[in-house]
DNA sequence: TTTAAAAATGCAACCGATTGCATTATTTTT
DNA sequence: AAAAATAATGCAATCGGTTGCATTTTTAAA
């Protein structure tokens, strides 16, 4: 038991006097071996506090059995719900997650990349940054025909498999819902329009709007960062404008309740004075007051389908090589933020 | 450029004419090489395609530069917090990190300390479960002498590194603050007391009310789990008290905020009828109505800390040898959520 | 030019698990 | 009891980088 030095296949072999062959089919239940002398082996291994030495393992196999996961930031309802069915699916699957994350920045995003192929993953899971603009670091994988998926911040054009929602959609029924509560003057608050998720749900407000015949006014549509000054920054301008607009689209909850807080402190009545609806879900939608109106995007279920398309990637799953965009349900949650009308 | 096969050092020895040994020395910049000769070994390396393969690495050196992390849930303020200042020390330092969740599960990190023990990874920084009871399943690190740093949740009699609050000290101030304003009835809702951070926290409560010559009252004291349903919970419990409360000292801003709301849509005022603290400082805490009085637990610090402290063990520091725990500033952070006075 | 010192490079044995193929032991069939 | 079939085990090369020590090359000193 005491262990001065790790005890390997070898030791074992040794002391049962067999041969390390016979060892390692056994430590892994390798049906050739005799079930007496499997058992002998495990039981040794146990006795000497052996452990599997990965390293070795992986450096003759050519497989880590892990998996990478590159994300803007883990300071998100919606990622750490992405995380958790990642990891649910993963576990399972007996694959191990190293979790980078690029703090919105291309650069760091390309390093972490960098990083994860160096450690040789087994497959990628990225949502991209804000910023990133080419998907070249990503290109050593697609090479070295490493399977990768993209979840939520993805690069339309690659061919590489995306597990995302309908932003158009979200977006459009978000605006609807608005028009529908008598809202003229929409503002929207999002982010950079580069990204896919960004730019689609804009085109859903822009399309809604058009389709009720209000014309789409530059001075509304807000491009922010989405964090807690933003959501102040927002409210802050949405005060200046005149008249003031009654109906607010914010793309991501957070911000959306800052924003909602800002404005109240300035006595405007939510959602009477405008209307406001968030997105994602993120449980602060509930907490605050009046509840958020929101765009339920399930995390967990995207994290759970890119998972197991990845690893069906790995496993050289046939059915899967033909995936390319697998897009996950998602719908417009109603609450007291955004009725204006019973 | 293109990629049959991994380039290794042998295919660049080769190329070369020259020594794996000098190759592997030249791109880890080792001084005994000539500088003409690494540059072309460089050059070669990215032309080739090279990719360092960590196996082989890991498996001589006996070393995976990697520091597995274990915490009880992602899904917190707090803990990412912690992540994000773990990682920014250990990325700097040249460290991976391979992070798990034990979802509050003992059995659950029990394997995650297990599989992490199997990776070999140089070091582990861990919050414990809520109910872990043993840690025995850390054993094995020890045994092998593998650092090992706690943070948060620790086993208060362990010898190994934990890097907490204080968090007697802000029990009690979080209770005579409340005191101070008046209140008489102060339930406490937290979690298990076997948890050392809750258990610390009760007796500060438990303390303060007694400096104050309040009588603690079995009644007040409300052992959940600090979910959003036991916001709920603690909310209907606290509107069947006769006399009602007037207090309450909420282990989580989560549940607090979850709680206040439950007990504003019975009508109840706050501070007026009730006066609120929280605990951990989340951004949540400055969005409900009205903002939380808390607790500031400074994560991305504690991460730093943590991280600092294990890498030294890592690296042999004999300065860090005699460090066992480091308390972390820590303070009441005063909102309206419990103002009764002005 | 010879010698001493310093700089650069090479040799080869590790690290530990895996596996195709060969060999030996055991059972079954004839 | 010999032959054939099956089960169990072993041999030895392989994965790719590292490093102590030896050797060679270059530079500096005598």
């Amino acid at each position: 038991m005491k262990s001065k030095k790790e005890i390997t296949i070898y030791d074992i072999a040794q002391k049962l006097d067999i041969s390390t062959a016979t060892v390692s089919r056994a430590l892994k239940d390798h049906p050739a071996i005799n079930k007496n002398t499997k058992k002998k082996i495990q039981e040794t291994a146990k006795d000497l506090g052996y452990r599997h030495n990965s390293f070795a393992s992986s450096l003759r196999n050519q497989k880590s059995h892990t998996i990478g996961i590159i994300v803007h930031e883990l300071n998100s309802n919606f990622i750490t719900s992405v995380l958790a069915g990642i990891e649910k699916v993963s576990t399972e699957a007996g694959y191990d997650l190293i979790i980078a994350h690029s703090s919105e920045s291309s650069v760091k995003e390309a390093a972490n990349a960098l990083n994860l192929f160096h450690k040789r993953v087994d497959g990628l899971i990225a949502s991209l940054s804000f910023d990133t603009v080419s998907t070249e670091h990503f290109q050593s994988y697609i090479d070295r025909k490493i399977p990768l998926v993209f979840f939520d911040r993805v690069d339309e054009n690659s061919g590489s498999p995306k597990v995302i929602i309908d932003n158009y959609k979200s977006g459009y029924e978000a605006t609807q819902h608005l028009i529908d509560q008598g809202c003229k003057r929409i503002v929207m608050v999002t982010a950079n329009l580069n990204r896919n998720v960004y730019a689609q749900r804009f085109k859903g407000y822009k399309d809604a709007l058009f389709a009720n015949k209000i014309v789409f006014e530059e001075k509304y549509l807000l491009i922010k960062d989405l964090s807690e000054k933003c959501g102040i920054e927002a409210a802050q301008q949405i005060l200046k404008m005149k008249p003031m607009p009654d109906g607010a689209f914010i793309t991501n909850d957070f911000s959306a309740a800052v924003c909602m807080q800002a404005l109240k402190e300035h006595g405007i009545r939510v959602p009477e004075d405008i209307a406001i609806v968030g997105f994602n879900n993120d449980a602060i939608s509930k907490i605050v007051e009046p509840q958020l109106t929101t765009v339920n995007y399930p995390g967990i279920d995207i994290g759970e389908i890119a998972a197991r398309n990845l690893i069906g990637l790995i496993k050289n799953d046939t059915s899967m090589m033909q995936t390319n965009t697998i897009i996950v349900k998602s719908d417009l949650i109603i609450r007291k933020s955004s009725l204006k009308k019973k």
